[in-house]
DNA sequence: GCCAACGTTGGC
DNA sequence: GCCAACGTTGGC
């Protein structure tokens, strides 16, 4: 099993519409190196972190989601009206995957970015590392479990 | 709104 | 293959 942090800006989805939501597809993702870990690395079962991006005070870890399958084409991509239509990609070599994620748990409260930085046991975390741009990052054990801890639930 | 730090595109 | 120009992400 694997861990992850997942990051959405809470204007477009957030932990509130997932936890309403229950399963959602995880999709829009327009980055390679993403991508691959969608294809490569994504599993049913594997736990992931949904924070909170460009949130202002309120960016952080919010909550918990679970992966319900593998990853599959991202129907956004082939849709011509869409904001993430991509005219390269073709139906028999999809670019661009997503995945289906399940609602777990809200954090009793916010793991703010800023309170995140302040975390001697973090700061080895991809999230906190300079330049970092991606909007999936992997998650080690050891960080997914302290965070959990930090938000007031069990991981 | 600004801007650093990327990633992507396309000309050469 | 190089790299300048451009677009995007995301914190502040």
């Amino acid at each position: 099993m694997k861990y992850w942090l997942m990051k959405s800006e809470p204007k477009e989805y957030s932990i509130d519409d997932l936890m309403r939501d229950r399963i959602q597809f995880w999709g829009d993702i327009r980055n390679y190196q993403v991508r691959n870990m969608l294809r490569d690395e994504f599993g049913k079962g594997d736990l992931a972190l949904f924070y909170h991006s460009s949130a202002g005070k309120e960016t952080g870890v919010v909550g918990l989601m679970e992966v319900v399958g593998e990853a599959y084409p991202d129907p956004a991509q082939f849709a011509s009206k869409n904001k993430y239509y991509d005219p390269k990609s073709q139906k028999d070599n999809p670019r661009w995957l997503g995945v289906e994620v399940r609602f777990k748990q809200k954090f009793q409260r916010l793991v703010s970015l800023s309170e995140l930085r302040t975390e001697e046991k973090l700061s080895s975390m991809r999230l906190l590392q300079k330049g970092n741009r991606l909007s999936i990052l992997a998650v080690t054990p050891t960080e997914f479990a302290y965070i959990c801890k930090l938000g007031g639930r069990a991981g």
